[in-house]
DNA sequence: ATCACACATCGTCAAATGGCGATATGTGAA
DNA sequence: TTCACATATCGCCATTTGACGATGTGTGAT
């Protein structure tokens, strides 16, 4: 139940679920996500830590940036199965659309975090 | 979006979870629901309308009862999703099966809720 | 070793959430 | 209409959540 309610919860916030819509597209360090939502980067290390409990996406690092992606979910039947809905829900959305029409110009090179 | 936010969301509280596994089972009315999870009788009745705003549950008067039951989640595509997984997940849970378990004796007349 | 950067964590705050008891509303029987 | 009941709603409280800025940690270049 709690690895269930874990995943529910990691889906119930609207720039979380904008998260792994974007990473469903395209793997992505916590500046370009940062760029991509306009949170604070303490925000969008929040969220990431609890999509990533939750078993929904992973991370590795790549010299100074860390780089976030979906998780197969292999792990969690929970997780694998809303990922699955998600790479087909949402896309209509606006708020969904506009974002994703970016990530192809975010440039880590270009950002600015600190 | 925020269709989506308000199924996860649903969904994302153990006893409204145990609420819908139970309404899988059998149809039910407030007072009986009430007795099963052993919660107060206004919680149980919030719970429900936040079901019942997500689309995942619905509900008709009979007499003085009012019985709930799950949705066929014709109107929302999230809805449905959920309810079809949640027919197969958390049956194991012990949680959920001792539940399910005392719902065959439950009985609407027995019980006292003012 | 130091610096500039990306990222994580901490502390704080306002708002949302889940719980309760009290009370309003609806229903059917007396 | 009055009463006994089931349910819904209200007001309150403690906890959780999502946001932020400040600060700690890790990495690579100088």
């Amino acid at each position: 139940m709690k690895k269930f309610i874990r995943v529910m919860k990691a889906l119930s916030d609207p720039s979380r679920v904008k998260i792994v819509k974007i990473l469903g597209h395209k793997e992505l360090c916590v500046c370009e996500l940062t760029a991509l939502l306009g949170l604070a980067q303490s925000t969008v290390s929040k969220h990431l830590k609890l999509l990533e409990d939750a078993g929904l996406v992973s991370s590795k690092r790549e010299g100074a940036w860390v780089n976030y992606y979906l998780t197969d979910g292999r792990d969690s039947l929970y997780a694998h199965a809303m990922l699955t809905h998600l790479e087909e829900w949402l896309g209509e959305e606006e708020e969904v659309r506009q974002i994703l029409a970016q990530v192809p110009q975010v440039d880590r090179e270009r950002i600015r975090v600190a």
